[in-house]
DNA sequence: GTACCAAAACGAACTAGTTCGTTTGGTATA
DNA sequence: TATACCAAACGAACTAGTTCGTTTTGGTAC
């Protein structure tokens, strides 16, 4: 039984738009500014709502956090899984697209990372769930010889992942480049990172 | 001339030790904590110097992250240059080792990335230089031939930090595991780094 | 249609704690 | 005397989280 669904035959009725609300004003806020620059105020002003609703729903600061780390390792993983049955390159590919049309996923890993985990409290078998499924695809791979099997499953995952982000992360591309890559830079990069993945398991 | 010698003949006084000691907490608590997270007190404390100090010293809080990551660049880019006339694959080999015995040069970069320039005001043209050097590297192995000239060697360089730092920004890895791996899954995971790369040069 | 109810929401004020950055008074040293 | 320093305190702004009286809304009974 899905207790997202109304009681017998009634409209399903749109569940809680408030918090729907706060927690989409969240995700913005803590992916722009982490969990210590973010400003509960500023969520709730986003969100339209009064912050009597926002410690209605949430207890904490770090409880809304957590809240929209989950949110967006679910979102991540149900994209990700989307192109799971791709070759290798052209999964890295997907992936690498959904990083540039959507920034924030990787922002927000990249703040749970930092930030850390005294402070957080992290979705734990979330992320092992996702991680294994990811593994379990690159065996998968390797079985059907798609994929150098003399690979460590769990480090060409980890592998394709630095590729896949590697602007990202890359100091001059990060700070000194003007944000917002032309289209060109975006393909040529993309092409990059498609090659990179066919050379590591040929 | 150079500000940082003393004035003539004299001795090379030890250079305001204060102010060494201001920047080496401020290092350490940035590294920790970013810019917003990180707390003035916990630095003066921790450099046993008064706030007075601080003050007298940088004008802000983010003066000071501003010198601890322009610092961090210039100790980086010397570590990097150690091993710039290395093969590209030996080169990431010890651009890792190097990032697992000094993770705060990463963290201090990616606190960079994410907290932006709106706050903080980075060393433009030092990354630039850096980068700039890093490349000049990539065409000249391309040029001897060791290096596959078809790739763009700005994509390389990325390419190849991404894949030294993706334990660091992988969420299994980062989150989930359990801090501190072991010694033999550092190695492991060099190798690894080591190989991708030759891979991609080959 | 009207009276009524309970839950959800508003909004504005308020508490209590934190934090940056400044200032002050005093000590040691050269 | 001048410089570097410290310990302590202070002010002002900010921030997380709470409280409370009022309003809105959706539903039900009469």
């Amino acid at each position: 039984m899905n207790t997202l669904d109304s009681p017998s035959g009634l409209p399903p009725k749109e569940l809680e738009p408030t918090r729907q609300r706060i927690l989409e004003a969240a995700r913005a806020e803590f992916a722009a500014h982490g969990l210590a620059g973010a400003r509960i105020d500023r969520i709730a002003r986003t969100a339209s709502a009064s912050k009597e609703r926002l410690y209605a729903y949430y207890r904490h600061k770090a409880e809304l956090f957590s809240a929209v780390l989950e949110l967006n390792l679910i979102e991540f993983a149900r994209a990700v899984a989307q192109d799971a049955g791709a070759s290798l390159p052209e999964f890295a590919g997907a992936l690498y697209d959904h990083s540039v049309a959507h920034p924030e996923y990787l922002r927000m890993i990249d703040w749970a990372n930092l930030e850390g985990r005294d402070v957080i409290n992290p979705p734990l078998a979330l992320i092992e769930d996702f991680h294994a499924e990811r593994v379990r695809g690159v065996i998968a791979l390797q079985a059907d010889g798609s994929v150098d099997a003399s690979w460590d499953p769990d480090h060409l995952n980890a592998l394709v992942f630095g590729i896949v982000s590697c602007w990202i992360h890359e100091p001059a591309a990060a700070l000194a480049a003007d944000r917002a890559p032309d289209a060109d830079t975006i393909a040529a990069r993309r092409a990059s990172v498609v090659r990179a993945v066919e050379r590591l398991i040929g």
